[in-house]
DNA sequence: TCAGAGGCTGACCGATCGGTCAGATCAGTG
DNA sequence: CACTGATCTGACCGATCGGTCAGCCTCTGA
């Protein structure tokens, strides 16, 4: 604990970002203001803007984490041969990334449609769809596509709202929703 | 076909009506000005706000048959006697009303959280506990309230994402979804 | 001692938002 | 003809947003 107040604090940088977290973990990215962040920082909005070049550049660093793993869950997928193993490997994956990081999903909070179509999240969309296929079995069928949309909208969307619960008991319980929704794939 | 362009048009009420449910499916209700909708009708904003006192009001119009049918399925829920019961009316009456008025819903894209405390919707928050409540079928177990909590958001979020599906296709994979999904109620 | 770099501020900018207001236009009525 | 009420417009308002900028302060090292 430092006394001197006037100090020159080079780790700004970080308290901003934990500024931004909770900003955004309590009323969403479009929801929180620079002023917001910059008020809970303590500091002001031009200061925040000093160490970030925008807005989107504090989500970015918040989100990079979660976005590498999500790419890294979209590889392993890919690497599966059969579609009840991509499947199976989607539904384990999808849910330790939304128990991870379901402080980090809460900040997009319903804003997945115009968030996704900012550069940071450009690929997202496209991952996105493949693991929705992946849920669906590779199939078309209209109860398929129907069930892993929801469930996986259904997650993403809520994920961060079991704060009570522990990361053990979300994930099984999320677990074996999907268990019990997901179709198997027809062979 | 009237020729005369300048003639006072009684109906302009519906026409901003029909104009902002176009542009709330679109890009959403926060996502949408009241200039969008004068654009879309071919009048000015200033039109738009002598027809309604505010925003708010064109929502709340559009939105009134559905939250209408929402208070009526709440009442049917309320009037069963087991969780078993209380938990299939509530999944086939929401089933049929996340069908009936997807377009609506979709109005509302991820912006629940704020909107729910908008004086429009201040009893909606409590009906949606109610369901909640009577999806986990009165239980208080984790698995139950996530998986709960997962398909409700779900579907609520993503009804309005399937205009290829027909309703008796998308009632019957929803339904379907359900029935796998849903724990059913100890007793 | 002093130049310079890093850190930060207040003032300001243009854009957009929901909403207000005085007044123009026009149909109907006496 | 005069008047009224309904409809509609453009101009404007205050608030808020993300972002810019000139300059101030403090610390450091030559």
């Amino acid at each position: 604990m430092l006394i001197l107040m006037a100090r020159p604090t080079p780790q700004t940088h970080d308290e901003i970002l934990a500024a931004a977290a909770r900003r955004f973990a309590a009323t969403g990215y479009r929801g929180t203001s620079l002023q917001d962040i910059a008020t809970e920082v303590g500091c002001s909005k031009a200061a925040v803007l000093y160490h970030f070049a925008n807005k989107e550049a504090i989500l970015t660093e918040l989100m990079a984490p979660a976005i590498e793993a999500l790419c890294s869950l979209d590889e392993r997928i890919a690497e599966q041969h059969g579609p009840a193993d991509a499947q199976r490997v989607a539904a384990e994956g999808f849910v330790d990334l939304a128990v991870r990081f379901r402080n980090e999903i809460a900040f997009l909070r319903g804003e997945f449609p115009e968030l996704l179509q900012q550069p940071v999240f450009a690929h997202i969309q496209q991952i996105s769809e493949r693991l929705i296929d992946a849920f669906a079995g590779h199939s078309e069928r209209a109860s398929a596509r129907v069930t892993a949309l929801v469930l996986l909208a259904g997650i993403a969307e809520t994920c961060g709202e079991f704060a009570d619960l522990t990361d053990q008991e979300l994930g099984d319980a999320l677990l074996g929703l999907l268990r019990r929704a997901l179709e198997p794939p027809v062979h």
